[in-house]
DNA sequence: ATTATTTGGTTAAACGTTTAACCAGTGTGA
DNA sequence: TCACACTGGTTAAACGTTTAACCAAATAAT
């Protein structure tokens, strides 16, 4: 009874959304013309197109995304899969994604997976669900298995990784020559007269870590310097491992004079413990960090970092997603993008200046 | 030619997508038979609904979500605005609201204002056009105009605010109590013997810095100091701001003894301003900021600060929404939820530990 | 003058679900 | 035996668009 009159009440406070029907009526045309007239159709008059589209704003009009996209088979809804948000590299990119996708009609989901494969899956598994029109994701560090990655691309969905990705998963990428990076800072360690670099690094199995100690270990060749073992450490590159692998480091008979770790965090926890063992940075030991995170500009002495060019890789991937839509053909694309980083050199490696 | 060939081609490529009609003549059942008994309708029989769910996970059925939703109705989508995500209190807001509608079958869209009010317009507009239902949001500092807002209301779409919110609108709102957090800080400083506390805080017109403002000045007649309008700036509270309002209050002829900045970043340039004046912290100046934030615990002093329980904040707006959807009656249900916030004392403000 | 083309639409089906309304068959109570 | 309720479905319409196919009238071409 009460349920019944509170529907009731409903239907007349909800003034029912205008659909496309409501502006058919109100010029007495058909609701085929409207849909035309709205997408700009050259088989309507220009005059009808202005009356539509004048009584549209008037009956405050919203199409129905779920309508069309239904019927039309494309959402214009583009996923996204980061590992976090609260990272200045990841929110970057986001918003460089945004706005170029958003100039195109397409919107985005963001979606994060927190580093976790399941949570990872999850996220993927929401996407498809909404009918997105394309994933562009940065894998979490644990993803090893990649069967969730074939399901989007054998759905035919445009994939494109970026920073985190694959290479046997054969889809677009776009990163940064992690390589060459690594280069770049030994180069830099070298010139301050550094003799004994240490490497903390991520995990092999990802790609782009691997990368980045495949390019330590040549650079120190390159110069004539010895690897010793004992100074290259695989981390989860947290804070808090960051101290952990520090303490092993200095506990060594012979200390390294400079340390390259790969993730910004982690050089963090690398300095604290420093700090705390009143070692000097960079005199005694030289610390260059990755990511450029906006906290190694803030601390004390700040920390030299690899800044990524977040903003370029965002709106390249961007640009790759877009491609494979305008494409007719089916298959993947097989487009690897690799930017070129740049070494931004503070306090805790300037030897000379300091 | 080669047009219509590839569309060929792409027809038997792609594997149509499995729908709830191939499951049902896999049964020879009806359509709609399929859809009750994978909504677990009491009208199906146990028999073909366990047969129906056999069939549908061997045919990888994947509901449209587009269709159900258009004809529902209800598309399970959430919106969540931010100003911005790379911020750990937005982002851990973020992941906790996700985790309580995940369990509702709820996923959410993420988008972020970056501060602008234009910016969250366009981000309300795309998420009535993605039909979501219902909106959280934490409003731009910019964000004075609440047109936009009204409409979320008008079209009957739940709206839950924390963190910035606005009285004027009468909607539900998540948030810490600031003016008790104001309280709590110049507890602290008096306790630390400072007599003459410095304000930088965020712009009047938006509430919670008013707020603030508000729990600053009776804190300060409470303990019987007096109230130097000199001490009180109002600020945007970036970085650079904070340095410049430092600057200014450095160049007072009487200085401040306590600084108390309504916001991290701008705490954090205040502080790099003292550091190179080489006053003392926290003997010469005592400094205290708001919000937590990660790098707090990191720079060096550790600055002190307020932790806004950002998990508590995002649990309770989600739970809010979700009050809305079990609800029969169409107002909306006032709900202003207060937390009550805690300090978290670091080296900035300790005096008697440094 | 007849046919062809263009203009400006109209009709109806389709997208994949959900759901109200209906119904056949079986069991049940009096 | 009849009325009735249950059980386990079926049919068909609806959600708001898009779009292929069609068409009448006007204009142009031959």
């Amino acid at each position: 009874m009460l349920k019944r009159l509170s529907k009731d009440i409903n239907i007349l406070i909800k003034k029912k959304k205008t659909t496309i029907k409501d502006i058919a009526s109100a010029l007495s045309i058909s609701a085929a013309a409207v849909s035309k007239a709205l997408h700009n159709d050259s088989r309507i008059s220009e005059k009808t197109k202005i009356a539509v589209r004048e009584v549209a704003k008037n009956l405050n009009y919203q199409p129905n995304h779920l309508a069309s996209a239904l019927r039309s088979g494309k959402s214009y809804l583009v996923g996204v899969i980061v590992p976090r948000t609260n990272s200045s590299f990841f929110s970057s990119v986001i918003q460089n994604i945004e706005e170029v996708l958003n100039k195109e009609g397409y919107n985005i989901i963001i979606t994060q997976s927190n580093e976790s494969y399941k949570k990872e899956c999850k996220n993927i598994d929401t996407l498809l669900f909404t009918q997105v029109d394309g994933i562009i994701a940065s894998m979490a560090n644990e993803t090893i298995n990649l069967d969730y990655y074939e399901k989007v691309k054998s759905r035919g969905i445009p994939l494109i990784l970026f920073d985190r990705g694959e290479n046997d998963l054969n889809v677009d990428y776009v990163g940064i020559d992690d390589y060459a990076s690594s280069h770049l800072i030994v180069k830099h360690l070298v010139k301050q007269g550094c003799k004994r670099i240490a490497h903390i690094g991520g995990f092999r199995h990802t790609r782009i870590f691997n990368n980045r100690i495949r390019g330590y270990k040549d650079a120190l060749k390159k110069y004539n310097l010895p690897l010793d073992e004992e100074l290259l450490i695989e981390s989860s590159l947290t804070l808090e491992d960051g101290r952990t692998k520090m303490e092993q480091l200095l506990s060594l008979k012979n200390r390294p004079d400079a340390l390259y770790v790969a993730g910004d965090y982690a050089a963090l926890g690398a300095q604290q413990v420093l700090l705390e063992n009143k070692i000097k940075i960079p005199e005694e030991i030289a610390l260059v960090g990755f990511g450029n995170e906006p906290f190694t500009a803030m601390v004390n002495p700040s920390i030299s970092s690899i800044q990524q060019h977040s903003d370029e890789i965002g709106k390249k991937a961007a640009v790759a997603f877009l491609a494979h839509t305008k494409k007719e053909n089916v298959q993947q694309s097989l487009n690897k993008i690799i930017l070129k980083a740049e070494l931004i050199v503070r306090d805790s490696s300037n030897i000379f200046f300091s």
